[in-house]
DNA sequence: CACGCGTGGAC
DNA sequence: TGTCCAAGCGT
């Protein structure tokens, strides 16, 4: 059994750092400590790889160099740039923390964790990597790779799934965690968690710390940590109208509490209730059921058309869609004044924030088989 | 506290 | 195909 006397802990940071020194990845947030840099690498850093996170931070930086320059950005402008990023309310918290900072703070970064944690979408994880990289504060900072990587090096059973379980590693990780260079120390933790103490196909034969690793030496890496499942995503079922006006097709922003708030894409009807109100629906009646619904919202008469296209699936955290495709093409142009969206041409839609399943939706009605009489 | 909230990569 | 994972946070 490993013995984390002071000598060992080090030896342990002598081993990473002097590892992180030499192998350290160069990443476009890594180039200073201002904590702008590192708060915006940090939040969109939030489950998401760091592959796919450098071209978006690097857009991101040239569209909004500055604190202020996000405060003041247009929301569709943020939720453009945060398209195909996921967790939009991240990029809309972090625009309200940088109004927070300007108005509340003087425009001056608080440089302890807790104060950090007063601004909106900074947590505990975040709050600590800004303060340990950018204030050289020695706090942790749990992340995944923090809690895989002690939880193997010191077998430490508890759930991380529990929010009770990270203050066990904050305790862990402060004993532990170099004064001298905290913020090299937790860079370093996700490093090694990004390439030899990875989840899957870990190499800890080769591991730089590989002899402070309990679980490596045990033979137990595959015990830890320990999670529990997350529930398999509910089913539900919508049909997409793709609605063609002279003007371009209809679009709506969706509703800011629900799934994908404030991004467009076209209107949804939702399935899984229309079968409840209409047990007997067939697919006879199908596409007046749905006229009439659309009409009574938006005053809009169509005549919509199935698709002839595969019905789209995506797969969200919690649900996974299924979209089945309807269409119109109306000779005049409606009446708009009770419909709350969008007309967009083609050219126009690149101004719209669209999430993925917009782009599936609209991809699958430009291949869709045009029948042919 | 448990749950809602996106997406893409790896296998 | 499905499943799990990736620098979490707000409510």
């Amino acid at each position: 059994m490993i013995e984390w006397s002071k000598t060992t802990i080090k030896e342990f940071q002598t081993s990473l750092l002097g590892w992180y020194d030499e192998n350290h990845r160069d990443l476009p947030w890594r180039h200073d400590q201002d904590p702008y840099h590192i708060w915006v690498s940090e939040i969109m850093l939030q489950q998401t790889q760091v592959n796919t996170v450098i071209p978006y931070y690097e857009r991101f930086m040239r569209l909004f160099p500055s604190v202020e320059k996000l405060a003041q950005a247009p929301e569709e402008q943020l939720l453009k740039a945060w398209e195909g990023l996921g967790y939009y309310s991240r990029v809309r918290n972090m625009q309200r923390a940088a109004q927070q900072l300007l108005q509340d703070y003087d425009g001056k970064w608080p440089q302890t964790k807790t104060g950090l944690q007063e601004l909106v979408g900074i947590g505990p994880y975040t709050a600590g990597a800004i303060a340990s990289i950018a204030f050289n504060q020695p706090e942790p900072a749990v992340d995944g790779n923090a809690f895989r990587v002690f939880s193997q090096l010191l077998e430490i059973e508890a759930d991380i799934t529990k929010p009770q379980t990270r203050g066990i590693f904050e305790t862990v990780i402060r004993k532990i965690i170099s004064k001298d260079r905290p913020g090299d120390f937790n860079q370093a933790i996700m490093d090694l968690g990004a390439s030899f103490m990875t989840a899957k196909n870990s190499d800890n034969a080769h591991s730089p710390v590989r002899q402070f690793n309990q679980a490596y030496l045990d033979g137990r890496l595959d015990e830890f940590p320990v999670r529990s499942k997350r529930l398999k995503p509910v089913d539900k079922h919508y049909f997409a109208l793709v609605i063609k006006t002279p003007q371009g097709y209809l679009f709506q922003q969706r509703a800011s509490n629900e799934l994908l708030a404030k991004l467009w894409t076209f209107p949804l009807i939702d399935g899984d209730k229309l079968k409840e109100e209409y047990p007997d629906l067939n697919e006879d009646t199908l596409s007046k059921t749905i006229e009439s619904k659309f009409a009574a919202e938006t005053e809009i008469k169509t005549d919509l058309q199935l698709v002839d296209a595969p019905v789209v699936k995506h797969t969200f955290t919690h649900q996974k869609w299924h979209v089945t495709l309807m269409s119109t093409e109306l000779q005049d142009q409606p009446d708009l004044s009770h419909f709350a969206g969008q007309i967009a041409n083609v050219e126009q839609f690149t101004t719209l924030a669209w999430p993925t399943l917009q782009k599936k939706l609209w991809s699958a009605y430009q291949k869709r088989q045009i029948k042919l009489f």
